[in-house]
DNA sequence: CTAATAGTGAACAGACCAGTTTGTTTGGAG
DNA sequence: CTCCAAACAAACTGGTCTGTTCACTATTAG
């Protein structure tokens, strides 16, 4: 309860791991990433982040929480640039376009998969499990924010233009992942402006 | 090369199966889809279905080209009922919109867990992968599809009416997916709306 | 010095996986 | 009646999966 205490949903835990801890991450990240979360053993993860097979057991407790601290992990970067971005302009309604942009750094920094969260929950079913519980958190938290900007920007029905900006988000994102290409994402960006614009 | 051999993507190869092999997919679809392909394993699908295994291999060839004929199976379903609901409507504009209310009946008649093709995208990762393949069939289809409405609607930019349609029905295929709701489909065909009168 | 903490490597358990093999049964077609 | 194709059951191969156990080592704090 002393002073750096408060873990407010806004992500990176990443911090307060042990080194080995931190390479388990880093290496469960990047696989589960790029292959998917039950592509991936965890004799794949322990081998690349160079630890023992107990350190992630201890560590993490199991495979499923460890797939959800990744997701936790992806979505705090995510918040993160998207807060920055945001930060670069005053208007809430440039606000809310900007996240196009921080969505387009973030596909052209390569070896764009899509949304881990999205991912994740297409891949997994069981409504229990840690990685589709921390998918709904990366959910509930863009919509929060989108419908608070949107509550700043709009005066009639904010809750509405939360939900099309959402959508668009999320449509830019799959499309950009099956065409392999940013276009999309200019597009929704447009279409979004227009949107605001009324 | 007698007379029906044109298989010409518009689905439907589920007609030309044995018995068995009829079992097998319908089962396979009903679990790939419900539980995702990395999900279900072989024995599971070969017990629902009422079958030998050797049956499923015979007719199948491997696991991977079953979780391709499902993908095309479901994508020939929804192709069916995309031109079925543009079937009832005039207007290239009006076929357009039309989507968003097929979308609509697939999503509440039950289960809905998203498109086949997007959680079979989302999960492989490895390109020659044959339902990877068979997904990338699902994208063009609707692309070309929606290009081609597009074409006949509006006389400026076909290209990208078609683009903003596409964004717009993946986007609220995943937010309905995310919110277990039918409202993004609704936003989003008010959307598709607006930005087809201009 | 000591005791606790976190890590190591290697072996192991037990389940599950995709795919194959073998030998048998069944239902038409010529 | 015979032959053939399709399906059947069940055992089996060889591999991979998550998770655990064990004995040992390095670091650090009191």
């Amino acid at each position: 309860m002393s002073s750096e205490e408060a873990n407010n949903g806004t992500g990176n835990q990443a911090e307060e791991l042990s080194p080995a801890a931190g390479r388990i991450l880093e290496a469960a990240s990047r696989l589960f990433y790029e292959q998917g979360i039950r592509a991936v053993g965890v004799d794949a993860i322990v081998e690349e982040a160079d630890v023992a097979k107990v350190t992630l057991y201890n560590n993490f407790g199991s495979k499923d929480e460890l797939a959800a601290a990744y997701v936790r992990d992806r979505r705090g970067s995510w918040q993160r640039l998207v807060e920055e971005y945001a930060g670069r302009v005053g208007e809430p309604s440039n606000k809310l376009i900007s996240i196009f942009d921080a969505l387009e750094e973030w596909m052209v920094s390569g070896g764009f998969r899509g949304s881990a969260a999205i991912n994740a929950f297409s891949e997994i079913s069981e409504p229990e499990h840690p990685a589709r519980v921390a998918a709904q958190e990366y959910k509930d938290w863009t919509q929060s924010y989108l419908k608070e900007l949107a509550a700043q920007a709009s005066s009639s029905d904010a809750q509405k233009l939360a939900e099309r900006i959402w959508i668009l988000l999320e449509g830019a994102t799959i499309a950009s992942v099956m065409e392999e290409s940013e276009l999309p994402v200019h597009e929704a960006r447009e279409l979004a402006a227009s949107v605001i614009e009324r």
